[in-house]
RNA sequence: GGGCCGUUAGCUUAGCCCGGCUUGAGCACCCGGCUGAUAACCGGGAGGCCUCCAGUUCAAAUCUGGAACGGCCCA
């Protein structure tokens, strides 16, 4: 390569204006950025938005691709009347990644956004704005003025949900999104409602489901979930008196004191082993109790076991009940007063466990789900002893009009007082509280609408089978799980903010219709209806819709709709086809299954199940094929963000700061996005700092240096064969980078994508092929090598540029404007994303062994304690005579290691020792059970001394066994005294470490050198400033200096040096080198 | 109470599927070097009972069983 170190870092002159680009720039106006040659990634990503709106570019993003292969995604959709936070930033990040990638890679992407309007949440907001407390308020107020405020709240968010989307880069169509308030949403769902029930699979009946008291409504299992809270309360261990038997007691025990009046059965296990026992002693008292065995430590007092039973024994004893209320009450309701006989019985039921309580459970019909399936089974009649707002009915009147919970500890009183309280006991559980206000929530019956999930379910299963889930162990595990015991979908609310359930019910022959359509509703309700529809003022909301009335098909009388709104989680189980209003509009848009779907774990039982329930249900087809889950996202300490705590940083702080790009980059490359997260600001920064400062200051040393040469992106490159060994490296790494980032992002491994990219960048293209190519950069004169060199590392920006782009959009693009040629599309998310050729190259392995040639080498010279500064003669390698090629790249070698010579040779005989180790798998094979001692003895023996008779005869004997070379790694070392190093691929080096006067001589010129070089820094000297240098210093440095004066000067670009001599003027300083004063200064020339 | 996921250096993590080098790396720390691209870079050091216990095996971070802790989900 010649010692062209010329001018240092300074071409001849500088075009164009100071930080004005060189490159092509058609959307960019520098003026945005301040300095536009720091990274400022807030002010740069806000351009880049601009860039994008002014060019339309998502718009052409999808234009372009008209005609191509859709890839179909699928907004889940958010509720906009909360803020959005980092776990949203995280999906919200994913669904842009592969919407741009797939786009890249030549899919037409359509992103539709949604928004989910309805539900109790919204609700609930309303309520306490409004100061309402419960239904009666709400019904006070009016509820066409609660359900306006409804409407006007949904959207209270939505502004700060599409601009933390946009900022983030989230590319999705806001302008038209699917809104499940709207009419042609809410008719789409109607239609699947029908569908339902012309499958017979929506019916009415009694399901018991947690209930909020207040609201005054049952809750989804997702609600409840969000409540869960430890409580101290008072169980009660409770004597049920046998019929017919003086003293005998059966012992049952509840945690809810309040369902006892509600009592109509005891259940046992018919195979659990139960006893009859009788406390002992002068004060027991004269009674005998029946419990199960395994639960003999809740009985109290010395006592005996007097008789042993099965459960199936116990089964048909009649007790008496606790209260007389509910008796009475059958018996006064003349339809059910047969059946009264059926209840107070000993039953046999499975889900009786002897884990708590005493194997005896009691059995509230309307108040727990076992209970109610036990009481049908029974036939005994559905009759509350509690209203649904929680409090008691008049009939059980002791209690009547309290509310449950604060009844508990009077009705525990009256059974003491009445003798049939065993006793009480403190109990500590988790009980569902309801997740807005925080009232404990009952289980409790009541006759609501539900679809019979149930019947569907080896077809949910099969469906299942067919979906990629990312992680795969959702797909047996926790999904799986839930689908194969899945219940039926209790889907009635009792509220007001939802999609109406469209039945009518006849007034006179009570004959039912399900309204698929609004074309259905004109034809049955008639003119009044049609006159809604033709002045455009048809509403599908309460209470409008509820003052439509139909006119029965059967006997003409009225029908009135059932007052209920559905499950808002039904609405967005619906958006794969309410979406595009189907089945009434775009029929061609339906696609079942989608390609992709994207949420939180936290969806698992929400929108996936009701995705997958409603398209098998109405299609009997998957929903989805490919269902990316992503884990949560934590506080630094690793629990769950929540906003009373305050345990996180605002994201957007994150975002401002480091840019949306290192937010978005270490979400996604930060271990699978599908695992639990930590976020915080520092690791946030670390991205930053580490990939993004490294991608911004390699394309700021192109750019630096193409503005001084006046070099142009695809200015004539020279042909591959014309590069040198090293350009064509990194060139064929980016092929073996580029095949690794497709086949891992179409797995949707994009933490394994963005790491490789990450890793390329920053080791190969940065700290390795920069740094050794960076004198290229500064020769003078024209030639192959440097337009090479400019060629290469444009090529290779450009490709990382279009590598990284989905994952970070925005740095790219910047970047992408002032790399692309005029050919190429205008935008990088226009691009084509680089598929690369799969496979390591052969010359991949060779700049493996050169970089560990250079790293031995300077670890050898730091055990010699000589400065790299000091040039060396002569390195020697040893090894089998290398490829031709090979050879060029040792001059890489030797300048990263400042030796004069590098030379390769086939042996080091005598200069040399080996070391052996022993491999323990071939040894492991071999002598399977007698391995152990070899081993043993392997590990204490000396490895040089196995090694010498290794190397020496190819055998050794280790415990008694005569092993050869094959049982062994031989590796060569450096013998005492030598500065020799091996390689870890083979090989071995030997580092000349004479020093001669002409060396040292060379090794002061580069301690002045890097002296002035910083002193030109700190003067702030520009790159092809001359300047006028004078040192002052003795024989010891002068003389040799004075020798390499050409180079100083050329190096430090000093028009005139002067030793011991001269006026000081400009900056001066004082230096100690290796203990010599030397005072250097430095003036502008 | 049941299910799922996780636990590797102070922090973030790779390796685990498919058992076999002394468990790799980044940040932070210490020593040294290098530096007119970088908030850098290079070499070295220190820091690991790979959560624990048992089992399988010639051999376990890796496979099996159990436990502890953390998280999530369900009751």
């Amino acid at each position: 390569m010649g010692n062209r170190v010329g001018r240092g870092p300074g071409p001849r002159r500088r075009r164009g204006a100071a930080g004005a680009s060189v490159f092509n720039r058609p959307g960019f106006q520098g003026a945005a950025l301040a300095d536009p040659k720091t990274y400022r990634p807030d002010a740069l990503e806000r351009s880049v938005l601009e860039f994008w709106r002014t060019h339309k570019t998502f718009q052409k993003s999808i234009d372009n691709r008209r005609g191509k292969k859709p890839f179909v995604w699928l907004e889940g959709p958010p509720t906009a009347n909360g803020m959005p936070h980092a776990g949203h930033i995280l999906t919200r990040t994913m669904k842009d990644v592969v919407g741009r990638y797939k786009t890249m890679r030549g899919y037409l992407v359509e992103r539709k956004a949604g928004w989910d309007c309805h539900g109790l949440p919204v609700e609930i907001e309303v309520e306490k704005e409004l100061g309402l407390k419960n239904k009666q308020d709400i019904e006070r107020y009016g509820v066409a003025k609660f359900n306006q405020k409804c409407r006007e709240s949904v959207f209270r968010y939505k502004g700060e949900w599409e601009r933390m989307c946009e900022r983030i880069g989230q590319w999705v169509d806001y302008a038209n999104p699917y809104v499940t308030l709207e009419n042609e949403y809410i008719e789409s769902v109607w239609w699947s409602l029908q569908e339902a029930w012309k499958k017979k699979l929506l019916d009415k009946g009694f399901r018991v489901t947690p209930h909020c008291p207040r609201c005054d409504t049952g809750l989804s299992s997702h609600e409840v979930n969000l409540g869960y809270k430890e409580v101290e309360e008072p169980s009660v261990f409770v004597k049920f008196k046998v019929v017919g038997k003086a003293d005998e007691f059966l012992l049952a025990w509840t945690t809810t004191p309040w369902t006892l009046p509600g009592n109509v059965a005891l259940a046992v296990g018919p195979d659990i082993d139960y006893v009859r026992v009788k406390p002992k002693g002068p004060d027991a008292p004269k009674e005998t109790y029946v419990l199960a065995r395994g639960c003999l430590n809740v009985v109290r007092g010395e006592h005996d076991v007097v008789a042993t039973m099965k459960g199936k024994d116990l089964v048909g004893t009649a007790y008496e009940p606790l209260f007389p209320f509910l008796n009475e009450k059958l018996k006064s309701v003349p339809e059910v007063s047969t059946t009264v006989g059926r209840a107070w019985h000993v039953v046999p039921a499975d889900f009786v466990t002897t884990d708590d309580g005493t194997g005896i459970v009691h059995t509230a019909k309307m108040y727990g789900e076992d209970d109610f399936q036990l009481g049908e089974k029974l036939g005994i009649p559905a009759i509350h002893t509690v209203k649904s707002n929680g409090t008691f009915h008049d009939f059980v009147a002791p209690y009547a009009g309290q509310f449950v919970k604060d009844a508990d500890s009077k009705i525990i009183e009256d059974l003491r007082g009445a003798g049939k309280l065993y006793r009480v006991k403190v109990h500590k559980h988790d009980y569902p509280f309801c997740w807005r206000c925080s009232t404990p929530l009952l289980y409790y019956a009541r006759d609501q609408w539900f679809i019979r999930m149930s019947q569907r379910r080896d077809r949910l299963v099969a469906h299942n089978n067919t979906v990629n889930w990312v992680p795969e162990h959702v797909k047996d595990g926790r999904f799986g799980d839930f689908i194969t015991n899945v219940k039926d979908w209790a889907l009635s609310r009792d509220r007001y903010w939802g999609t109406p359930l469209p039945v009518w019910t006849c007034t006179k022959c009570k004959h039912q219709e399900c309204v698929g359509s609004i074309a259905e509703l004109v034809k049955l309700g008639g003119d009044a209806v049609k006159r809604l529809v033709e002045g455009k003022k048809l509403d599908l909301h309460k209470p409008a819709v509820d003052d439509i009335h139909l006119a029965c098909p059967q006997c003409k009388a009225r029908m009135d709709r059932d007052t209920s709104v559905i499950d808002t989680w039904y609405d967005s189980g619906a958006a794969q086809y309410a979406q595009w209003h189907y089945p009434f509009e775009n029929k061609d848009k339906l696609q079942h299954p989608v390609d992709f779907i994207t949420e939180g774990l936290d969806q698992t039982r929400g929108w996936f199940y009701t995705l997958l329930a409603e398209s098998t249900v109405l299609f009997d087809r998957p929903s989805y094929k490919n269902c990316v889950v992503m884990g949560l996202i934590l506080d630094e300490k690793g629990f769950k963000m929540s906003k009373s705590k305050k345990n996180y940083t605002d994201p957007n702080e994150i975002v401002e700061k480091f840019g949306a790009d290192s937010m978005r980059w270490y979400l996604l490359s930060s271990g699978a996005v599908t695992a639990d997260k930590r976020f915080f600001a520092a690791a946030v920064q670390e991205t930053h700092a580490r990939f993004f400062l490294t991608l911004w200051n390699t394309y700021q040393f192109l750019q630096s240096y193409a503005e001084l040469d006046g070099w142009k992106p695809g200015a004539r490159p020279p042909a591959f064969s014309e590069r040198p060994l090293i350009d064509r490296w990194l060139l064929t790494r980016l092929q073996t980078l580029s095949a690794l980032a497709v086949d891992e992002a179409d797995r949707y491994n994009v933490h394994k994508a963005t790491t490789a990219i990450q890793e390329f960048l920053v080791n190969d293209l940065s700290n390795w092929w920069l740094r050794r190519s960076r004198k290229r950069f500064w020769s003078e004169e024209a030639s192959t090598d440097k337009s090479s060199a400019y060629a290469t590392l444009h090529e290779a920006l450009l490709t990382v540029v279009t590598l990284a782009a989905p994952y970070a959009p925005f740095v790219t693009e910047h970047l992408f404007q002032d790399l692309r040629l005029p050919n190429m599309p205008e935008s990088v998310h226009l691009a084509s994303y680089p598929v690369g050729v799969a496979g390591p190259q052969a010359i991949e392995p060779v700049m493996e062994e050169i970089r560990d040639i250079t790293e031995a080498a300077r670890r050898l010279r730091d055990q010699a304690q000589i400065k790299t500064r000091i040039p060396l003669a002569k390195l020697l390698l040893v090894r089998p005579a290398p490829q031709a090629d090979f050879h060029q790249l040792l001059d890489l070698v030797r300048e990263e290691a400042n030796v004069k010579e590098v030379k390769v040779v086939a042996s080091a005989a005598g200069l040399e020792e080996h070391e052996a180790k022993i491999n323990q798998q071939v040894v492991g094979r071999e002598f399977k059970n007698d391995a152990k001692p070899i081993l043993e003895a392997a590990r204490n023996a000396d490895p040089k001394e196995l090694g010498k008779a290794l190397a020496a005869t190819g055998r050794t004997t280790l415990a008694g066994k005569d092993l050869d070379i094959r049982f062994f790694t031989l590796k060569s070392v450096a013998a005492a005294g030598t500065l020799k190093a091996d390689l870890p691929r083979g090989g071995t080096i030997i580092l000349d470490a004479q020093l001669t006067p002409e060396l040292e001589a060379e090794g002061w010129a580069r301690e002045l050198v890097r002296r002035i070089q910083e002193m030109r820094k700190e003067a702030r000297l520009a790159l092809e400033d001359q300047i006028e240098t004078t040192i002052q210093a003795t024989d010891v440095v002068a003389g040799p200096a004075t020798r390499w004066q050409q180079f100083i000067q050329k190096e430090t670009r000093s028009r005139a040096l002067r030793f011991n001599g001269g006026t000081k003027k400009g900056l001066v300083k004082e230096w100690d080198i290796e203990g010599e004063k030397v005072t250097i200064a430095i003036a502008k020339a």
